[in-house]
DNA sequence: TAGTAACGGGAAAACGCATTCCGCACTCTT
DNA sequence: AAGAGTGCGGAATGCGTTTTCCCGTTACTA
């Protein structure tokens, strides 16, 4: 009994419906350097608009030895944070011609590297890493192994994020950006100031925090070790963290700061849960500036990441000459964003 | 001169270093049906670890006949509800050894045809359009040719949210959803509504106004034209919308309902922006439960869509049977949650 | 007008893998 | 002990393309 379904229209097809060969039928769909007469082109062309072919991708990579698609890992991608990279990394990718595939890694270090590997597997030209990743120790060289054969067989790597990996990076100024919000903050008016981080392990977190504690320093006022909960890197999380906090005994604190948006939203429903107004009761200020930090009550006081762009940027480094040396990347700035969360204080 | 890239390690490459032939290496390394003698299998399992070998994906494929790809096309993924859906489409994939590429549509018919064309290229198992379509006459009719091409060549297709199509849906009930979600706003007093909706051709749009509209007329409800606006269908256009309801004026209107989350969280900004307070002076509703609307203040009351599941259940809909008849595909039900947005009205 | 250089079509060889088919070496039957 | 399976390795074929290589035409040069 034979299968329901009709096979695929091959090159084959367009070829003989056209009386040409598979050489001519293949040069005229595809950008050869070869020139072919007119007639036979048009005659193939007429044939494949009239079968509705469609090359096979998979076969044309297998015999140009190069897809055309670049993979794309991110850690959650309901996170806006991710979205707004991955949102970045498609418009450039289709600008390109390149077909983005994109996988979740959850945040967990063992998913990353399977994933990398079965990455690999599809041979795309580019892996970027949007990662927010944990860094251990093991895992790390695993990773890097993985990604340095993917390199040497002509892949591009680039991360998103991370300055201490030997890849072309996007690398968003995160310690220069808490840094210089701590400093405004403390122009505003605050002196007593609460964190809510993600785990230790995750750089991005880890940054933003270290930031911020030496923007603070620089103007002689301490973040006491106490008044710093970690929890996980989410809306949840920041709720959490705020309570956390609560129960410890907010004292005379005036400020919390949420290492990223999401966290630091939560904090503000955890902080309104508890009877506390946020920015009237209690400051708030946050990280990315996300798009929904304009529409929370109050505004979102945070820093900018131009998110888009650093998706776009990912894949503009990819595309670009393979860099030689020590400099590998590009530098996206951040600015500090000041709204109703954190009203000046007299 | 040479390439300075190493070329891949391929089945070859491990078969010759295992000292057994392609065949067997092939069959050691996939789930093959014949048996292969264990000391072989263990012989060819070492020497692809010792080379770290990832069996080239697209020869595979071209090998087989048939690839392991999901492709997902979304409106706009930065919308937290596409990426949502996305999110559980992706966990599902991932789960069924699948790999899902990613695109996204920016609600433009062509784009979307086009990119469905270049999708089939692909050859992938499954496509999921998970559009909020903008449905006009002739772009839908080349959309239906093109996917049951695919469908005829064995591929399955899956929509999101469209009732009107011949292929396998996830049904999201908009209409009920809205029509409860009328019934549950008078009960709580309200009397006066306006709405802001998206453009007429957006199906999902057009469901939820009609099905608001009619649960309002059988509670003796009028909701007049000149009260409802058209926008954009994102959070600028709910800002925009907000502010164009105000400028005609809102009268006795004590209820705006939002056709969806992101642009009743515009509204709610717009309103603020002009002075009105929501939830107090005047109340809100949305549409989907995104993760942001128990953040924002008030709280928004909305009708719940388990947005991740609806992605779930469209690759569990694609993975199973093949549906004949007219029954194709699966409702999943709304529910309304109300909030402090729409405080009971005395 | 002879000689040669470009041009361009087609046959055939890759590309990396799965799979069919062949044949050898066994193990059961009776 | 002979015939009939059965298990399993390997050579060969095929998947849908691209690309190399060969060769017949045409056009140009001297």
């Amino acid at each position: 009994m034979s299968s329901p379904f009709k096979a695929p229209i091959t090159l084959h097809d367009v070829a003989r419906e056209a009386g040409v060969s598979l050489a001519t039928a293949s040069r005229s769909l595809n950008g050869s350097t070869r020139k072919v007469k007119d007639e036979f082109r048009d005659r193939v062309l007429a044939a494949a608009l009239k079968l509705n072919y469609t090359p096979n991708l998979s076969a044309q990579a297998v015999a140009r030895g190069a897809t055309t698609s670049v993979a794309l890992l991110v850690a959650d991608i309901s996170d806006p944070y991710f979205s707004s990279i991955a949102a970045g990394v498609i418009e450039r990718s289709e600008d390109a011609g390149l077909i983005v595939t994109m996988s979740v890694t959850k945040r967990d270090p063992d998913k990353e590297l399977a994933l990398v590997r079965a990455l690999r597997g599809q041979r795309p030209r580019i892996i970027v890493l949007a990662g927010s990743r944990i860094a251990t120790e093991q895992s790390q060289s695993s990773l890097v192994a993985e990604l340095e054969a993917f390199e040497s067989t002509g892949g591009r790597v680039v991360f998103v994020s991370r300055n201490d990996m030997p890849f072309d990076t996007v690398r968003i100024n995160n310690y220069g950006g808490a840094h210089a919000l701590a400093t405004e903050l403390v122009g505003l008016g605050y002196r007593n100031f609460a964190a809510i981080t993600g785990q230790r392990e995750l750089l991005t977190a880890a940054d933003r925090l270290r930031g911020f504690t030496d923007g603070l320093a620089e103007q002689g006022i301490d973040l006491p070790a106490e008044r710093i909960v970690t929890a996980e890197f989410t809306r949840d999380g920041g709720f959490a963290g705020a309570t956390e906090l609560i129960e410890r005994g907010l004292g005379d604190v005036d400020l919390i700061f949420g290492v990223n948006d999401v966290m630091a939203i939560g904090a503000m429903s955890g902080l309104r849960a508890a009877g506390i107004e946020p920015g009237t009761g209690m400051a708030v200020a946050g990280f990315d500036d996300i798009q929904t930090v304009r529409d929370v009550t109050p505004a979102l006081t945070t820093v900018r990441i131009p998110l888009v762009d650093v998706g776009i940027s990912a894949l503009e480094l990819a595309l670009g000459e393979r860099a030689v040396g020590a400099d590998r990347g590009v530098d996206v700035d951040t600015e500090v964003v000041l709204r109703a969360s954190t009203p000046p204080r007299h």
